[in-house]
DNA sequence: ATAGAATTTGCAACTTAATTGCAAATTTGA
DNA sequence: TCAAATTTGCAATTAAGTTGCAAATTCTAT
């Protein structure tokens, strides 16, 4: 089990044990374990800033949390879908091509994002 | 004028003018132009359909618009300020970083948003 | 095992960006 | 100039997410 895990108890350990596995919205969580929607939120948030799980917004302003673990889940980019707003996740960059990219930025950069458009397989369908 | 602007009336000619020259939110125009937020919106929507603008969302949600004109305005990263939330337009990918990035993606693209997050200038002070 | 303290939860009300129905106002064009 | 078409303002609504507060649960020390 990712150390990521180790120490979080209640729901919140529930939460991130279900992301370790996928990456899933308030919604999916809350119909996934049987809680109030605002300990969700909560524990959601506890964990964004334990950074435990971090966050990934759909254009629809929804937000997609995944497990935040350097070896089980290196940062890596996203595909939206524009017709069904899933996120799906993609592989990592390499270290040639991040660096490539913070060449762009005049500003110090904290986090890169990377999201890619389009319409997944299921929808082409 | 750019092309994009022709054959616009009303406040749809008035929101696009001012996203010629800069990139703002639906709040920020509203204070622009006195106009009530529905119209706003209802013209944002239009010109998003028309592809005459296109829209970035920084991590609030809060959807940022700017003029969607391959010549004027080609395509490009943005850097969103952590603290402030404010969000810079910066200078476009060349073709061998986003034919780089396209790779990773296994669905077809049909768009490529990069986004830096850090803390921009401004907060630093 | 038990009691008190600390943490977590459910509920309901609230916030904010964005959307929508509808009637009034404005614009268009024959 | 006048009727039809488009656009607008207003108010109500939607949906994600937040918050205050009291009740329930969990933790810790005896
Ligand atoms: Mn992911
Ligand atoms: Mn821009
Ligand atoms: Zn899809
Ligand atoms: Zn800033």
């Amino acid at each position: 089990m990712c150390d990521k895990l180790k120490n979080l108890k209640n729901n919140e350990f529930k939460i991130a044990l279900l992301l370790s596995q996928k990456i899933l919205s308030a919604k999916e969580l809350q119909n996934l374990i049987n809680v109030d929607k605002a300990t969700i939120y909560r524990n959601i948030k506890n964990l964004l800033k334990k950074e435990i799980i971090r966050e990934i917004k759909n254009s629809n302003g929804v937000g997609f949390y995944e497990l935040n673990c350097k070896i089980h889940n290196p940062i890596h980019p996203h595909f939206e879908c524009i017709i069904c707003n899933k996120i799906y996740c993609l592989k990592a960059l390499n270290s040639e091509d991040v660096l490539a990219l913070s060449n762009y930025s005049p500003f110090e950069i904290k986090e890169i994002e990377v999201k890619f458009k389009g319409i997944c397989n299921e929808c082409k369908k």
